[in-house]
DNA sequence: TTTTAGCACTCTCACGGTGAGAGTGCTAAA
DNA sequence: TTTAGCACTCTCACCGTGAGAGTGCTAAAA
């Protein structure tokens, strides 16, 4: 005889086992066909009685079978499902995949949602990991025609940007070399707040590259997220809660635009403090467009330097062991990266 | 009395027009009531049943109103539909907006993605500027850490590529300036070929940088799509044609999988020799992804030098005119752009 | 006290029939 | 060549029906 306690949780696991492969609501004749439970279907349903009065399962009408709540899965997520890792041998390639792609940050962002939104056949995204603060390493000035002058920045962490500089009349190379190099040893390793304590005469080349370097170097930090990598967006329209468009709009928008997915961000995993991965389901009440579909995200990077953040939009109904640990797992590559990436 | 071909002709427009805005099979009747035609509703069904002979409408159903085929709306976009221009203020916003952003070319692309995107109300794709060729203009060799260098590589055109060089061993940056300071005395405007050409003996630092530098500027011209931008995703889905999923799902991955998306390209706008906007309707027989839908597409950029194409994805029941005079006049706007960027 | 068999009950869904409405094509007259 | 008139066809919304699924309850069994 088993545990009264012990039988819910066991019948709320394999419902939504169940549930997330065929999509169908569960009657109690199909769990005691299906599985060796030892008791009947009356007792599995007077289980499924208490399981539905205590929230976690509903009936989408009397004479259907069971489908778990939004509680149900964030009772399965928490409590039930256990810590189940990737296997060895798909965590051997992913690995080997971002090997292969070198010290390229572009290519390991599309391979990281391309990993993602194919592991968990839903849609994915990554934002580019991104410095908190800036802190000055190089700089180069080179010309490029007339008065224009491309400007090179290099930032600790590796961080380059580019910019245009207008000059107000041609200057030749050895001159902008020269600015150059007075700026990078005014400069090394200062931060913006240091750059603008900096109490030096500079000539006016020098004051209009530095005008710009400090507008480059307030830019970062001002925003939490950079670029959005995604992929599998047609993943998401081919499951059945997709097919009135309006919730596959909504879920869409999220990914696209851009100050929906910043909120969700920066209110989730970009929040200091909070660690691992964070799933939420059916937009918990507080994200509208994410009502009708779940996300699981994680923070990756070197926490207090470079972050960025990485997760999955599907639906509900969502394989949430597999894809949790493919999003635990692709973070904690990455961040590896960053890492390494940070120390060069 | 009006010419009975001329009849034709206006009724297809105005069919094409009715349907365009309320998605509604049109009939004899519906149109007699709107237009001031100035012939009575079985004239109008003669017509309709000449159009729907040439091959032009097409009735749902017996009982049903004309609904334009792919033919018809070709046939339109070909002979009925005159060059209609953005309207001036339209234009001028348009035109304002990309001026403010500056040089940057990764906020012209995402602009123009937006202007696309809402202004046909429909999916929006714009791909980067890609140099033809590659002319190596500057290079900066930049220490980082250790081992790691930095290579920054300035082409023709203002495009900057940034790559990782791993060093057997460490050097100073006095050396690295040194090599890159040579490198760029005997690179200076030679392309791929040029570079391959050259007889001098490099040491081994500058003969490692050399190879990175091939690399990279063989990559270059190696395809003919950057980096890809779109938009407005979302809108294309609350056209009632994509709410059976499966059409959505086809047209998304024409966007998303960037092997689908180039062969559209290289098939249609990029070859050489075609000139000005394309638009291709329910996949014209050749793409089976984008039977269901209808693509808008231009060139831009400088022929021959730099260029990259732009579009926009929705139903074949689309505001052709307006779609197209927006498609043509941002690729005119950013042809300039990348135009006046070339210059520098 | 827990489990189980039995059973009545409820609800959905697929099916078929029906009638209103829309739009047509044809015919014959203007 | 155009038009009025009309019969015809097809869809679609509506309804009623019955099979099927799954339940909750009750009373007996363990």
């Amino acid at each position: 005889m088993v545990d009264r306690e012990e039988r819910q949780r066991l019948i709320l696991a394999l419902i939504i086992r169940e549930y997330v492969d065929t999509a169908q609501p569960i009657g109690s004749q199909y769990l005691v066909e299906r599985y060796d439970l030892g008791v009947s279907s009356a007792t599995v349903r007077n289980t499924l009685g208490d399981l539905t009065e205590m929230g976690y399962l509903r009936q989408p009408h009397t004479s259907a079978g069971r489908v778990p709540t939004e509680e149900g899965y964030r009772f399965f997520v928490r409590q039930l499902m256990g810590h189940a890792d990737l296997p060895s041998p798909v965590k051997r390639t992913i690995t080997h995949q971002f090997y292969q792609a070198g010290h390229d940050v572009e290519r390991w962002m599309r391979l990281a949602a391309s990993i993602l939104a194919h592991q968990s056949q839903a849609a994915s995204l990554v934002t580019a990991p991104m410095p908190e603060s800036a802190q000055f390493k190089h700089l180069e000035l080179i010309a490029t025609h007339g008065r224009q002058v491309l400007m090179v920045l290099v930032l600790a962490g590796g961080d380059v940007r580019q910019q245009m500089l207008a000059l107000a009349e041609p200057v030749a190379q050895d001159q902008l070399s020269a600015t150059a190099i007075l700026i990078n040893q005014h400069c090394q390793n200062l931060d913006l707040k240091g750059i603008n304590a900096l109490n030096v005469q500079f000539d006016a080349l020098a004051q209009d590259a530095l005008k710009l370097i400090r507008e480059e170097m307030g830019r970062v930090g001002a925003s939490l997220t950079g670029e959005v990598y995604h992929d599998g967006l047609s993943n998401v329209l081919s499951e059945p809660e997709f097919v009135e468009s309006e919730s596959a709009r909504k879920a869409l928008r999220v990914i696209e635009e851009r100050s929906l997915l910043e909120d969700l961000l920066e209110r989730t995993v970009l929040t200091n403090g909070v660690e691992g991965v964070q799933v939420l389901i059916g937009g918990e009440g507080t994200w509208e467009e994410l009502r009708d579909c779940s996300v699981v995200l994680a923070r990756y990077g070197v926490p207090g330097h470079t972050t960025g953040a990485l997760g999955v939009l599907g639906p509900i109904r969502m394989a949430y062991g597999r894809t949790i640990s493919t999003v635990r797992f692709v973070s904690s590559l990455l961040s590896e990266l960053v890492a390494e990436r940070m120390a060069e």
